[in-house]
DNA sequence: AAAACCCATCGTAATATTGCGATATGGGTT
DNA sequence: AACCCATATCGCAATATTACGATGGGTTTT
């Protein structure tokens, strides 16, 4: 069927998996690690650092701004994309929380 | 295409890709917040507390299971599942390091 | 041994994702 | 205005994901 059964699970689980799923692809982690490094930076950076064409990148972006983790805002002809911090911070402290919540032993299975 | 490029990324960006397609799906999540929450439990708790098919519960399983995050250890007729801790350990510091890395100031858009 | 149970896998259908060329849109330039 | 440049979006093809019924191989129970 492929449309996942959102309505069995909690608000934060689909929203963990929504933002995991952001994330869930190379071209976004290397998206956001490059803005990360450079700070901000415009769509054709991207499309040249990347190597994938110029609509697949955008739609990259795409995903990544729906998601919120991104910000683009227009510069004349071009685009400029950054980081939004207060989103960044925000799926630190999911993730953060989704992996520390509880302390596994190191030997804990039947 | 539907076929990710994964030549064109790193293999830590890949990696994490991957990491982060493990958990996302809300019925993963919950079958690791379960898992967490109590330890170790066989496949059939499972299908009960997630509501989806048994088949489908399974489904989850295995991916789960391949990318190392889960094990299952065969009891008689059931399968007993827990958290691999040390992979568990390697999720929580791969995420970590990938938010944590630099820091992002709170208004750095263009 | 038969019945009942647990679970993985197969096969299939529906939907989602990835990727790209082509096209559109909206600046900037001459 | 005519012309480039940078992006977004559309439309399409290929592949992946999600979900479930059905089947099959074990294990326990009767």
């Amino acid at each position: 069927m492929g449309l996942t059964k959102s309505d069995l699970f909690t608000k934060e689980q689909n929203d963990l998996a929504n933002m995991a799923k952001a994330i869930a692809h190379p071209a976004r982690i290397a998206i956001l690690q490059y803005l990360v490094k450079k700070n901000a930076c415009v769509t054709g950076d991207l499309v040249e650092e990347l190597g994938l064409a110029q609509a697949t990148t955008s739609q990259h972006l795409k995903e990544l701004k729906n998601a919120g983790i991104i910000q683009g805002t227009v510069e004349g002809a071009s685009v400029c994309y950054c980081i939004d911090p207060k989103v960044w911070k925000q799926y630190k402290n999911v993730f953060h929380t989704f992996f520390g919540e509880v302390k596994i032993e190191d030997s804990s299975c039947c």
